[in-house]
Formats: structure tokens, C-alpha cells, sequence
RNA sequence: GCUGGCGUAGCUCAAUGGCAGAGCAGCGGUUUUGUAAACCGCAGGUUGGAGGUUCAAUUCCUCUCGCCAGCUCCA
């Protein structure tokens, strides 16, 4: 090899020569380089710290921190735990095994499933391999030497995948030890950069996720450089377990699903409704305020409707069977839009008259398969917040401009202060002119770009109807849930021949918009409840005070107080059993109720309440008055906000 | 819908091919209590449902309903 020089620049700036042949990790430091050095960015590309270096490149340290750092290690890791079933299950096939958000993953082919007692035997044989501390070579070669290799060894998903998914003349393939995976890479240098590794769970996934190919063995796994690190991960997925809405929903007695009634079916008990409600009248009132009219439609209709607005075609399988009533068929409804047209319909429309928005929490029944359904994040039956816009082309981009203010205001009030926003734009099965679509696409972008919305394309992703914006939103938890839709329809105007009178007296077409700002009020409730850990904000919370009494001596006046505060306009129980305070603060702080009122002889020698807040704050002893205006300005403050 | 797991008192969970149990909640009593669980007692069940094997099934088998995880789907 040449001992002549090639120029590295680090991401300070700092150039340094090297001879050419060097590795990566040479480069970058030898052998000083420390172990949170995981791969290394060659010109902004992913590669292995073995790379070798032939000319002048750009050089940056991959490190855990980064998604490319933890894709690498979880990719890694996935491979150690391919090798440990491997060793343990040789007949075990291997097929794909990719990092995900905060893991891993890897699909095998075997004769049954993985018992958790299966899982605890390949973690530790996963340990001894980190411990092991195998070098981890990057081989290439042929297509059809890479086949052959991997029809050798008894691999034909492998060989397959090479078959029919990599174009590439050349395989990359990597060895630790006995173990061979074909793979793009980059890995870690050794199985011993792995610091803390454990395996989650195990479950049936198809073959390319296809449930006419066979069924797969799937194991979930993650893996982090400290124990202090997966430790913080677990106890995330603990938090998540205590925030489930599915739980925090019969201990709150919020809501219930049960066997007699259907599956995805919700009763909402007195306390939930009562947060449904709170969430209704503000959603009602501030519709109002922008500009809706609100309507009303019902459960059923003629099938007929569901013809001309094309779900029969296009969403049968997710409607409800229909009923036969007097030799008509009519049908449960899964949308509100057609009655919103018919509503528009039953007048001749000028284009004085636009836009016309129309607002609906409509109730409907879609029927999704067993196997989907999910606390109150699936249903069967829900409302949705519902509303569509109709409109003249010209006024899609300030009517979807106000949609957005309008649904960042309710998300803001809801605790929700992180958004994601996507634009989906034409799918290859579509309706409508080119010219529409374009059109439209470029109204929601500019709409979009007025409200200095950054925002992601989704190509292709848009319904076949028209474009769409997505806004999701972040939990506490970092979890990301979508609720808000805009969609534009050329469709159903033209299906229901919607018209309007132009300024030149011709029928012209409007545009619709369907828009929902929570999506689903069960849905948006759950991630509510989950978002909150089920403590509600004041503004929200079914009971917001509690007055308990210390002896039965001051029964008389806890009930007074009580009264006050609900006549006040305040949600106020008083709590008068014969029980110690201890307990009754225990119930209180279960129920997640935001203020206690304690109220003993004190306090009633004073006229005064000891008030004690959610978890554990004490706010001292106040006057009734006091205590309601801490109150209010608990209530006000977050619809402000 | 598919694969796997699960279904026992209102809730959380034990147990066994041979009389189904605990804690909490409920009810009755005692206690009159100062910031996250006082004490005693009582009651509570066709072990999701149907069928089968067995002298005997909550337990084993089949079907069915539902739940959970994942896959798939999601206007």
C-alpha cells in the first residue's frame, strides 16, 4: 500500500492528514478512541468504524445520542440476539430483524411459538455473547455467491430476501463468531459495546406482514449502553403501563366496555360524562364563536345515501350489516358528511352564502375487526368532532388557515403543546381533475406556510378524495397520537352535484372540507386520561373539590362549605363518613380530585378551609372566598392558556 | 380476521382432577379521629358460555364469546 496522505475534516473543522488504507476508527483516534464511539458518518453516510479510507473525506463520530447511533447499537443487538437463538434453536430461520423506535426486533421461522421461558434462556445466552466480546467483520460478495452461502446454511428466507428485495450486484454481509447475517450495516465494532440488553416480548408477525404468508416468530428486545439507561427505559414503560386509560378508567370510574353490551362499545359513567360534557359545551361554545353552525343528524338512513356518497363501494367492509325496515335497507351511519350535504342540498346556495361550515359531535358505528379494538383508542361506536366546510376553490386556503389556528387553540387547551403536521398529497387511486388537486395541494401548502406550520410530505398518503393535513399531537410521554384531520373533497360535491350560484349566475361546484379537530371524543378522552395520568386539570376534573371533616362535629358546616362552593358554580362533594382524615385523603388522592378541604374544629371556629392540593401541596388555611378564587383562577388560567 | 396468551367475588389476585380462598371494596357494629389505609364481624361465586372425557372438571378436550400482545387494517 502507498504511504501517501489523504485529508480528513472533522465536524470542528480540524483537518488531519492520514495515510490512506486507515480505518475510520484509526482516523479518528486509534486507540484512544473511546467506547461511546459507535460508527462513524464518512461524508454524512453511516458506516462501520472499520471502513476503510482511500481519499479526502468528511469524518464525524456516530455516537448513541444520535438516531444513527442508536439505530447502529439496536441493529447490533439484534444480531447478538439472532446469534443467541441460533445457538439455542438451530433450526430457527432467520428473516429480518431491524431497529425500531426504541428497540429491536427480529422475525424468525420456527415450528412454535417462543415461550417467555425460551425468552429468558436466549437473553442469557445473548449476555454471554456480549460478554464474549466478538469482533464483527463486514464481508461483501456476489448476489448469487451471497444466495448460495445462504442456501447453505439452511437459510431460505435470507436467500429470498437477496432474490427478490436487493438490487445490488453486491451482498454485505456480517460475522460475529459463527454467526452470519446478510446486512446493510453499519455495526458495532464487537458484541461487547453492548452495555445493557434485555428482551420485552415475543409475538406471531407474517411473513412481510402479509397474513396469507406463513407466521413468523417475532422477539422484541431493547438495548442501552448503561443499566441506569434501560432502567429509565423500563421504568417509562411501567409509567405507560400506570397511565393506561383502560386502567385509569375503571379505577376513576370514568367508563366502562363490557361483554354484555359489544365489544368497542363505551358506556360513559357519570364522572367521564361529566369530563365529556366540559369538553362538548367548550367545543360547542367556541364554534360558535368561529363561525359554525351546528347541526344535528341521525343514526340511520337509507342505504341509498351511502350509495351516492360511495362508501357502499369503497368501505363496505367497515360499515355495520344493514337492516331491513318496511322493504327498505337502511343503514348505521360511519359518517355524518352525506347529512352535511343534505343540509347544504336542501337550498339553492349563492356565493354570498360561502363558506358554509357546518359542525356536528356526530355519533357513528363503523365496524372494525375484532383484533383491532382497543380500550377507548379503537371503538366501534364513537362521536366524532365533526364539521365540514363548503366552500368556493378560492377559499380552501384561508378556511383551512382557520381550521389550523382553530385546532392549535384546542389542542393548546387540551395540554398538548408539541405537534407534528403532515401533508399528504395525491395516492395513485384517485378522483378528480389534476388541475383540482394541484390546486388544492398548493392551498393547503400555502395555508400551511401562512401559519408558519412546519410540516412533513407525505407523498401519495392523501385519501382519494382529495389532499389532507394530519397534525398529531405529543403526550407527556413523548408519545405521538393523531387526532386532527383537513381534508379536501372534490368528490362528494360532484357524487351529491352540490351547487352554488356564481356572481355571473351559473351553477358552479363548491369544495368541501371535512375537518375534525380531537377525531374521536372517545379516543381524544383516552389519550386525555393518559396524558394526564387521569389527574384533570381543574378546568376538566369531574370533582374539583372535596371538603372532608375531621369528626362528625363539623359535618354541618363541610356540607355549607360544599354547598357554597357548588352554588359558587363549582364541582364540590363534601366527604362526612366516619373515617380518619388519613383515609379520607387517601380516597381523595386516588380519585386524583385537585383540592381537599380539611375541616375540623379550626376551621370552623374560623370560617376557614385547610386546603391541601394533589399530591401532598399544602396551601394552608384559608376563607371560603379565598379558596374559591384560587379556584377560578385554576379553571380560567388553562382555557386561557 | 390471523398467531399466541388469558378469562376464578365489584376490584386485584391465590388454589386444586376430590367441599373454591385472601386482601381491598360493600354491609353491620365499635371508634370521634388533624393531612395517603383504625378495629371486630357479616355477606359475597353456576370459576365467561355451551358441549364432551371422568365416579368426580374451575382444572383435561372441543366449540363459542370476550380480553391482552403482536400482525394486518384504519374513509
Amino acid at each position: 500500500m502507498g504511504a501517501y496522505n489523504i485529508q480528513i475534516t472533522l465536524p470542528d473543522g480540524t483537518r488531519r492528514p492520514v495515510q490512506a488504507g486507515s480505518t475510520a476508527a484509526e482516523a479518528l483516534g486509534g486507540k484512544s478512541l473511546k467506547k461511546d464511539v459507535l460508527a462513524v458518518k464518512v461524508n454524512g453516510v453511516a458506516r462501520d468504524l472499520s471502513a476503510v479510507l482511500t481519499s479526502d473525506a468528511s469524518l464525524e463520530p456516530v455516537t448513541f445520542d444520535s438516531p444513527d447511533g442508536k439505530d447502529v447499537y439496536r441493529h447490533t443487538s439484534t444480531h447478538i440476539m439472532a446469534q443467541a437463538v441460533k445457538e439455542l434453536f438451530p433450526s430457527a430461520q432467520l428473516t429480518i430483524g431491524p431497529a425500531i423506535d426504541e428497540g429491536f426486533y427480529y422475525d424468525f421461522a420456527f415450528d412454535r411459538p417462543f415461550t417467555p421461558d425460551d425468552l429468558e434462556k436466549i437473553e442469557a445466552r445473548a449476555l454471554e455473547i456480549i460478554k464474549r466480546d466478538l469482533p464483527i467483520a463486514r464481508m461483501e460478495m456476489p448476489r448469487a455467491e451471497a444466495v448460495r452461502l445462504s442456501k447453505e446454511r439452511g437459510e431460505d428466507y435470507k436467500a429470498e430476501i437477496i432474490e427478490t428485495m436487493i438490487q445490488d450486484p453486491v451482498i454485505s454481509l456480517y460475522k460475529q463468531g459463527e454467526f452470519i447475517d446478510i446486512c446493510q450495516g453499519p455495526h458495532l465494532p464487537s458484541t461487547g459495546y453492548v452495555g445493557a440488553f434485555k428482551l420485552l416480548s415475543s409475538a406471531g408477525a407474517y411473513w412481510r406482514g402479509d397474513e396469507r404468508n406463513p407466521m413468523l416468530q417475532r422477539i422484541y428486545g431493547t438495548s442501552f449502553p448503561t443499566k441506569d439507561a434501560l432502567k429509565a427505559h423500563l421504568d417509562k414503560l411501567e409509567e405507560i403501563k400506570r397511565r393506561d386509560h383502560r386502567k385509569l378508567g375503571k379505577e376513576l370510574d370514568l367508563i366502562s366496555i363490557q361483554d354484555e353490551i359489544g365489544p368497542g362499545l363505551v358506556l360513559w359513567h357519570p364522572k367521564g360524562s361529566l369530563v365529556r360534557l366540559l369538553i362538548e359545551n367548550f367545543w360547542r361554545e367556541q364554534h360558535l364563536k368561529g363561525g359554525y353552525e351546528l347541526v344535528y343528524s341521525p343514526h340511520v338512513a337509507r342505504l341509498d345515501l351511502w350509495k351516492t356518497s360511495g362508501h357502499v363501494d369503497y368501505y363496505r367492509d367497515n360499515m355495520f350489516a344493514t337492516m331491513k325496515v318496511e322493504n327498505n335497507e337502511y343503514q348505521l351511519k360511519p359518517m355524518n358528511c352525506p347529512f352535511h350535504i343534505m343540509i347544504y342540498k336542501s337550498h339553492l346556495r349563492s356565493y354570498r352564502d360561502l363558506p358554509i361550515r357546518y359542525g356536528e359531535l356526530g355519533t357513528v358505528y363503523r365496524y372494525e375487526r375484532t383484533g383491532v379494538l382497543h380500550g377507548l383508542l379503537r371503538v366501534r361506536g364513537f362521536t366524532q368532532d365533526d364539521a365540514h366546510l363548503f366552500c368556493r376553490p378560492d377559499q380552501i386556503e384561508p378556511e383551512v388557515s382557520r381550521v389550523l389556528d382553530f385546532t392549535f387553540f384546542m389542542l393548546r387547551t387540551f395540554g398538548f403543546s408539541e405537534f407534528e403536521v403532515y401533508l399528504s398529497t395525491k395516492p395513485e387511486k384517485s378522483v378528480g381533475s389534476a388541475e383540482n388537486w394541484t390546486q388544492a395541494t398548493s392551498s393547503l401548502e400555502a395555508a400551511l406556510k401562512s401559519r408558519g406550520v412546519a410540516y412533513q410530505v407525505d407523498p401519495g398518503e392523501g385519501v382519494f378524495y382529495g389532499p389532507k393535513i394530519d397534525i398529531k399531537i405529543k403526550d407527556v410521554l413523548g408519545r405521538s397520537w393523531q387526532c386532527s384531520t383537513v381534508q379536501v373533497d372534490f368528490n362528494n360535491p360532484e357524487r351529491f352535484d352540490l351547487a352554488y350560484t356564481g356572481e355571473d349566475g351559473k351553477a358552479h361546484r363548491p369544495i368541501m372540507i371535512h375537518r375534525a379537530l380531537m377525531g374521536s371524543i372517545e379516543r381524544f378522552f383516552g389519550i386525555l386520561i393518559e396524558h394526564y395520568a387521569g389527574a384533570f386539570p381543574t378546568w376538566l376534573a369531574p370533582v374539583q373539590a372535596i371538603v372532608l371533616s375531621i369528626t362528625d362535629k363539623q359535618q354541618a358546616y363541610a356540607e355549607t362549605v360544599a354547598a357554597q362552593l357548588r352554588t359558587a358554580g363549582f364541582r364540590a362533594e363534601a366527604d362526612l363518613r366516619n373515617e380518619k382524615i388519613g383515609f379520607k385523603i387517601r380516597e381523595a388522592e386516588k380519585a386524583k380530585i385537585p383540592f381537599m378541604l380539611v375541616v375540623g374544629d379550626r376551621e370552623l371556629q374560623g370560617g376557614t378551609v385547610s386546603v391541601r392540593g394533589r399530591s401532598k401541596a399544602d396551601l394552608g388555611s384559608m376563607p371560603v372566598p379565598a379558596i374559591m378564587e384560587l379556584l377560578r383562577k385554576d379553571t380560567v388560567q388553562a382555557v386561557l392558556a
